[in-house]
DNA sequence: TAGGATATTTTTGCATACGAATATGCAGCC
DNA sequence: GGCTGCATATTCGTATGCAAAAATATCCTA
C-alpha cells in the first residue's frame, strides 16, 4: 500500500486542472507560484511538470517557463489515430473476457451518463463520456493499455480544449451505449466498428472546422506558436 | 536545434546500460552512485530516474532506492499485446503511405541486417532488429506512436533479459524481409499478418519456459522480486 | 551458534541557495 | 507614436544541506 507523494498530489492537481480546462492551453506555470499554495518547494513542483510534459499535457523546454501545452493540428491527428488502433484493441480484449460482472460496470456507467444527460450537467457528462473509456480500458485488466489510454484521453481534452466547440460531446452517450450492446449481444467486430466509428466522430466533431464558426485568431495564433515551440520567441502573447 | 540536458544525457546514458543488459534486473541504482560518474548532482540524476520509472524500465517508489525493473510475467504479456496492436497499426499507416524512398531505408536496414548476422555479431544484431520496429514507427511520421514503440520496445529488451534465452533474436531477419516483401509489394493484409505473427513468435520465444530448459532459480526469485516490487506502485490509480 | 533488538551507516525526500538565462520595463531615438 | 537597447526583476537549472526512513552491521542472550 503506498499513499500518494507530494509530487502525485500536485501531479494530480495540475493534470485536472488542465483537463477540466481551468488553466486554458498557454497558460504559463511558473515553479514556485505553483508551490506556494500546496506549501511546498519547487523541487517537488519540479517532478509534477516533468511528469506533465511527459504526458504532453504541458511543454517546458529551454529554459522558458513551463506553459500549458498547445497540441498541434498534426498532433492532435497523431493523438486520435493512435488511440483510436488501441480502443480497437480494448474492445477486442475486454469482449474476450466478458462476464456478467463486466456488463453490469458497464450498465452501471451507462446508468450514470444517462443521468447526467437528462440533468443537463454538461461538465459532469463530459467527465463521464471520457470516464466510459477508462473503464474499458480497465477492464482489459492491461496496466500498459490503460495506462496509454489515460494519457490519449487526457491529451484529448487538452486538444478539445484548443480546438473543440462546445456542444462536442453531444450523442457520445448513444454511441457508448451501441457498443455496449454489440459487445453483450457477442458480436465483438460489431464493437470494434462501432468503437471505431465512434472515436473517429469524436474526432471529426472535434478538429473538422469546416462546419461552423472558425477558432477565435487568438487561438489561431498560439496554435501557430505551439508549431514553433522551441525555438523562436516571436509569439506574441503581448499582442493579445 | 535543442542541446541535451544533462538530465538527458544520464537518461540516455542509464538507458543504453539497461537495455543492452549492462545492469541487469534488480541491480540497485543509488542517485549518488550514479550521479558521481558524472560529475552532477543527485537533483538531476533523480530526473533520470524519474523519466525511467514512467517509462518502465526502474522501480522507483516509497522510499526505497531505485533499482533495475524486473518486469512480472503479466507485465510481459501485456506489453506485447499493446505492442502487437501498435504494430499492426504501423504497418497499415506505412503502407498507407509507401514511397520509394521508404522502400530504400527498408532495404538499407535490412542489409545492415543482414551484414551484421553474418559476421556473427550477436550483439548489433539484437539491435538492429530492435532499430527495424523503430525505423517502421518513424516511418509513420507519427509522433506520438513513436513514442510508445520505443518504450515498448525497450520494455521488451528488459523482458528479454529476464525471460529470454540467449539466441531469441534468431531468425527475426528473414521475418523482417517478408514483412518488407509484403509492404513493397502493395499487399498490406499479408503485412500486417506477418507483423503480428512475427511479435507473436518473439513472444513465444522470449516467454515460453515449455520448450528447453526451465529459467535459472535465480531468474525464478528475480521474477518473484519483480512481482512484489510493483504490487503497491503502480497499477492502482482509482485507489482513492 | 541462532535469533533478535539496537546502533550505525546509507540513501532518500524535500527545502533552500546561487549563478545564469530569460522576460519585463523604461529611457532614448527615429 | 512606435521601435531599439539597456537595466532590472523573474524564473530556471543545478548543487548542497538536513531530517527521516531503509538498509546494514553489531552486539547481546539463550
Amino acid at each position: 500500500m503506498k499513499q500518494p507523494t507530494k509530487a502525485d498530489t500536485v501531479y494530480q492537481a495540475l493534470r485536472q486542472a488542465i483537463i477540466e480546462q481551468d488553466l486554458k492551453p498557454g497558460a504559463k506555470l511558473p515553479e514556485d507560484e505553483i508551490g506556494t499554495p500546496f506549501g511546498i518547494s519547487r523541487t517537488v513542483v519540479r517532478e509534477a511538470l516533468a511528469r506533465l510534459h511527459t504526458d504532453g499535457l504541458v511543454s517546458t523546454g529551454g529554459k522558458r517557463t513551463a506553459t500549458v501545452a498547445t497540441p498541434s493540428l498534426e498532433e492532435a491527428k497523431d493523438v486520435f489515430r493512435v488511440r483510436r488502433a488501441l480502443e480497437r484493441e480494448a474492445i477486442r480484449m475486454v469482449a474476450d473476457k466478458w462476464t456478467p460482472e463486466i456488463a453490469a460496470r458497464f450498465a452501471g456507467h451507462l446508468r450514470e451518463e444517462d443521468a447526467a444527460r437528462a440533468a443537463g450537467d454538461m461538465k459532469l457528462s463530459v467527465r463521464l463520456a471520457e470516464r466510459f473509456h477508462i473503464l474499458l480500458a480497465e477492464l482489459t485488466e492491461n496496466a500498459i493499455l490503460l495506462g496509454y489510454m489515460t494519457q490519449l484521453v487526457s491529451r484529448c481534452s487538452l486538444i478539445l480544449s484548443v480546438y473543440g466547440r462546445p456542444h462536442s460531446a453531444d450523442c457520445s452517450v448513444c454511441e457508448h451505449g451501441g457498443i455496449v450492446e454489440a459487445l453483450a449481444a457477442g458480436r465483438p467486430e460489431e464493437a470494434v466498428k462501432l468503437m471505431d466509428r465512434h472515436i473517429v466522430s469524436v474526432e471529426t466533431r472535434t478538429l473538422d472546422r469546416d462546419a461552423g464558426e472558425g477558432p477565435s485568431l487568438a487561438d489561431i495564433l498560439s496554435r501557430h506558436a505551439g508549431d514553433l515551440d522551441l525555438e523562436g520567441n516571436e509569439a506574441g502573447p503581448k499582442r493579445l
